[in-house]
RNA sequence: GGGAUCUUAGCUCAGCUGGGAGAGCAUCUGCCUUACAAGCAGAGGGUCAUAGGUUCGAGCCCUAUAGGUCCCACCA
């Protein structure tokens, strides 16, 4: 049986890509190479939640990630990807209690530690899920590395900081207005709130004065928090409210004394220039309080529902209390005027709640200091964002940056390493898993609380390797290259990331960020679950291929740019996939399995042979540029048109005359040079589309083959030759041939008729071109026959003419035409050779242009100029002719 | 309030340090030509948001304007 046969007429990806995945992995291809003359390139996946499964997000970062590595492992570097997921604290704790909230199970009955059973349970599941779908996207990760947030060796590193950070007096603990979610019940970082703008209202108020002397006037739009007002304040500065100024209010509705105060921070501009101050529930009036010593009063319980203390409202939510309180106010006739008003509201970033500020005692990180030499990194250039751009979101957001609050009053994640003695609140913070109190001796009590979820994520780039342990991996591959992520991320785990290795390992995480866009739904709105427009990878995958989602991932997007997830994309990646395994099928079917390639005559190459050399070379040199920029959308165009227009819709039906005729004397070097450029645009084509490069490649005759083109080597424009001459004939020649068949269809000239051509030339070299060239001819411009002349005298006027630099070709088709359209088809073409050739000589004779425009673009002015005005002279005379008829 | 970014063909988007406007899809016209109809050959379609400026030359650089998106920020 010829091996044709057992070939499939379509690329089927499905049987294909888990078979090659596979065997890739059992080799070993994916873990560094562990020649030690190899250098070292090392990238760390950012590590998908376990909350679920992975999205379009993951899919293009990790799309990007491997298309970096496999291209650096072809460019012989020993390259290190690590895989792993997130524990995701928050996220998945709510995941759970959500889930158990259907069994009719609370979290509080089932204990913290049958809660972590769960999580753990939980985490195998999806966690295995996720590393089943990143094989599926075709990630060429080292599973021999991966690792999990909350694994050993990254849950020590998370102590070892903690404990470090502590005994440095970077970490501490306090009492602090924090962001508080009700629904999740836990505190949230800064960079975890999401404001969103809201309709409200504002409501004025009057707050009487106690000696009876009137009121003030204020606005709020939050009047339920009144209940925890301990001062009203205006600005110092402010004429109106000198006198009024450490005079006592009575506080409506509650009845408390609290006294006037007067701070910078009231914008004496704003509303009526008074302010209630609520220590317990804004952060701004909790800076105030601590300046003028005010009492904190905190009137919500953890869920938001006002607390015993007010026994009319206790129990209602904010909402509720909200309502009641106006309406007592409008009853008491404390409500002025209510207006409406749009404010920003703080929200959780994971649960959409209104964030309620509330005062408690946290775990914090400080920030400033740590910040600085991470923000000196970015500024010199030690670590780079791409694009560049992206480096003043950082910036804003380091320069100002405020301290993190770490603790989450949550079980899943690392529980704080920090232990206090009930009897003399004595505080150890400690890698152990147990403390003694060092002053009574008692067993201390661990804190309940875990960590952010980005403090573990924090390190990710040295906990992987091994630290704090002095590996081996961690002195070949820290710092990591590259990191690939969205940015949405450069906040909470970029900035972080940077902190964490010039603050643990004195040396940047990694030296550039490549960022990339959203993937975003057809009509451009977010994917996301409420909306339900969230598109599987995996279903496209099961329907189109790993390969053609990639493409679609890549193609046409320019790195940090959004993008829309277009479905006719995945068909042209497919169909692009197809078109690439139905060239292969073709060179099998015109090769002989054992056709022995040694007696390959270089001398013998021919025009067309010369041309998709030099192209390729030309390719070559362009994508590895567009590579190492990570202008991964340009090297993918580039590789795509060159594979598709010259190798394909040129080369290969060019050397069907070759490869048809058997007396053919270089029809041997037209299979070699089928299967050898093939074999190089697959390995250039590789990174984006690893299976179906790997199974054509697999399939071609190559001298030297790589056991798998993954672990092939990059080809390197230095090793291939430039033919700039044939370049030019080449495209003289199909220049030629697109004239004709424009010609033809613009004439409605059916392909299957043949014509003769009388080709008119006075140049030597062209009418060699074309004698040689005439089985081609005959193929792709429906030529029988050809003659050629030195001038166009006694052409027939019912020849139909095309003009291409150099010469003329005529088509005698004298049944077929029609004058009248003749003439009118080159007068279009005349008018506009005229137009380009006014436009340049317009630009020649401007002596500015001729005095400043550098050497080479006047020259090439020039050229054109010649060719311009050669061919519309050629037009001219022809026209005339068929004029003067 | 500060900042970023976008506005290019009917649609989705490229366009590198300024040097004759591109791709895919869609549309129209021919082709089942022995690799591929998931294909081949051709065609039409754009005052590059608007107004100025710099320059021999601007889609690209500068300024302003309009509209869209996003990030940050304590205006009750």
């Amino acid at each position: 049986m010829a091996r044709i046969d057992s070939i499939s007429k379509t690329f089927d990806p499905n049987e294909a890509e888990s078979r090659l995945y596979n065997e890739w992995n059992s080799k070993g291809y994916f873990r560094p190479d562990g020649d030690p003359s190899k250098k070292p390139f090392s990238i760390v996946m950012p590590p998908p939640n376990i909350t679920g499964q992975l999205h379009m997000g993951h899919a293009l970062d990790n799309t990007l990630q491997d298309i970096l590595v496999r291209y650096k492992r072809m460019k012989g570097y020993s390259t290190l990807w690590v895989p792993g997921t997130d524990h995701a604290s928050i996220a998945t704790e709510a995941k759970i209690v959500e889930q158990m909230r259907k069994e009719g199970i609370f979290k509080e009955d089932l204990g913290r530690e049958k809660f972590l059973e769960r999580a753990w349970e939980w985490k195998k599941t999806y966690g295995g899920m996720i590393v089943e779908q990143l094989k599926k996207i075709g990630s060429s990760c080292d599973w021999d590395h991966e690792r999990f947030t909350m694994d050993e060796g990254c849950s020590d590193a998370v102590k070892e900081v903690f404990v470090k950070y502590y005994n440095q007096g970077l970490i501490y603990r306090g009492e602090r207005i924090i962001n508080w979610c009700p629904h999740c019940l836990t505190s949230i970082s800064n960079a975890e709130v999401e404001y969103k703008d809201q309709a409200g209202h504002f409501w004025h108020l009057k707050y009487p004065f106690e000696d009876g002397s009137g009121y003030v006037e204020l606005a709020t739009t939050r009047p339920e928090t009144l209940l925890g007002d301990t001062a009203v304040a205006v600005n110092p500065k402010d004429e109106r409210y000198k006198d009024v100024i450490g005079k006592m209010l009575i506080l409506p509705l509650v009845g408390r004394k609290i006294p006037v105060i007067a701070d910078e921070y009231v914008d004496i501009e704003f509303g009526t220039g008074v302010v209630k101050i609520t220590p317990a529930h804004d952060p701004n009036d909790f800076e105030v309080g601590l300046r003028h010593n005010l009492e904190v009063i905190n009137v919500m319980t953890d869920d938001a529902h006002i607390t015993e203390d007010y026994p009319k409202y206790a129990g209602m939510s904010r909402e509720e209390a909200r309502a009641a309180i106006v309406k007592d106010l409008e009853e008491g006739g404390y409500l002025l005027e209510t207006e409406d008003y749009n404010h920003n509201v703080g929200t959780c970033y994971r649960c959409g709640t209104n964030i309620e500020p509330r005062v408690s005692l946290q775990w914090f990180v400080k920030m400033e200091e740590l910040a600085k030499p991470a923000i000196e990194a970015v500024k010199d250039g030690r670590t780079r964002f791409v694009p560049q751009r992206f480096e003043k979101n950082y910036f804003n957001w380091m320069e100002d940056i405020r301290d993190w609050c770490i603790s989450r009053q949550l079980w899943w994640g690392h529980q704080i390493p920090a232990f206090y003695c009930d009897d003399c609140g004595e505080i150890v913070v400690t890698k152990d898993d147990k403390a003694v109190c060092p002053k009574c001796g008692k067993e201390m009590r661990q804190d309940p609380d875990t960590l952010d979820t980005w403090f573990s994520s924090a390190l990710w780039p040295f906990s992987t390797l091994g630290w704090p342990e002095k590996t081996e991996d961690l002195k070949k591959f820290y710092p990591t290259d590259t990191l690939v992520t969205g940015y949405d991320i450069i906040t909470f785990w970029v900035s972080r990331m940077m902190v964490a290795g010039m603050a643990h390992m004195d040396d940047i995480p990694f030296r550039d960020v490549l960022i990339h866009g959203l993937v975003r739904d057809e009509q451009g709105r977010k994917m996301s679950k409420s909306l339900g427009n969230g598109i599987d990878p995996l279903e496209i995958i099961d329907k189109f291929g790993a390969d053609a989602l990639r493409f679609a991932l890549v193609t046409g997007n320019a790195p940090g740019n959004d993008q829309r997830f277009i479905p006719s994309k995945v068909e042209m990646g497919r169909n692009f996939s197809n078109k690439i395994w139905n060239a292969m099928r073709f060179i099998i079917m015109n090769c002989e399995d054992d056709i022995d390639f040694s007696k390959v005559d270089e001398s013998k190459f021919t025009l067309e042979d010369k041309w998709i050399l030099s192209k390729l070379k030309t390719l070559i040199e362009e994508a590895s540029v567009n590579y190492d920029n990570y202008d991964y959308g340009v090297a993918l165009s580039k590789i795509v048109d060159f594979i598709w227009e010259n190798y394909c819709d040129w080369y290969i039906e060019i050397a069907k005359s070759r490869l048809y005729d058997k007396d053919c004397d270089t029809g041997l070097e037209a299979r070699y040079l089928l299967n050898y450029v093939l074999g190089v645009s697959m390995q250039l084509l590789h990174p984006f589309m690893p299976f179906v490069t790997e199974e054509v490649y697999s399939n071609l005759i190559l001298d030297k083959r790589a056991d798998s083109i993954m672990i092939s080597s990059w080809p390197e424009s230095g090793d291939f030759k430039a033919y700039p001459e044939e370049e030019k004939m080449m495209s003289t020649l199909m220049d030629a041939i697109r004239s004709m068949r424009n010609i033809r269809a613009e004439m409605n000239v059916a392909p299957s008729r043949k014509a003769h051509i009388i080709l008119v030339t006075a140049s030597e070299d062209i009418r060699k071109m074309f004698n040689d060239g005439l089985p081609f001819l005959q193929r792709l411009a429906s030529v029988s026959s050809m003659e050629s002349r030195d001038s166009k005298d006694g052409i027939p006027s019912t020849a139909v003419g095309a003009v291409f630099e150099g010469g003329e070709i005529y088509m005698p088709l004298e049944d077929l035409i029609d004058i009248d359209k003749e003439i009118e088809r080159l007068t279009k073409e005349l008018d506009r050779l005229t137009g380009e050739l006014k436009r340049v000589e317009g630009k020649l004779s401007n002596e500015a242009f001729v005095g400043k425009a550098p050497e080479a673009v006047i020259n090439a002015e020039r050229e054109k100029q010649k060719k311009y005005s050669e061919m519309h002279a050629n037009i001219a005379t022809r026209l005339a002719m068929l004029q003067n008829k």
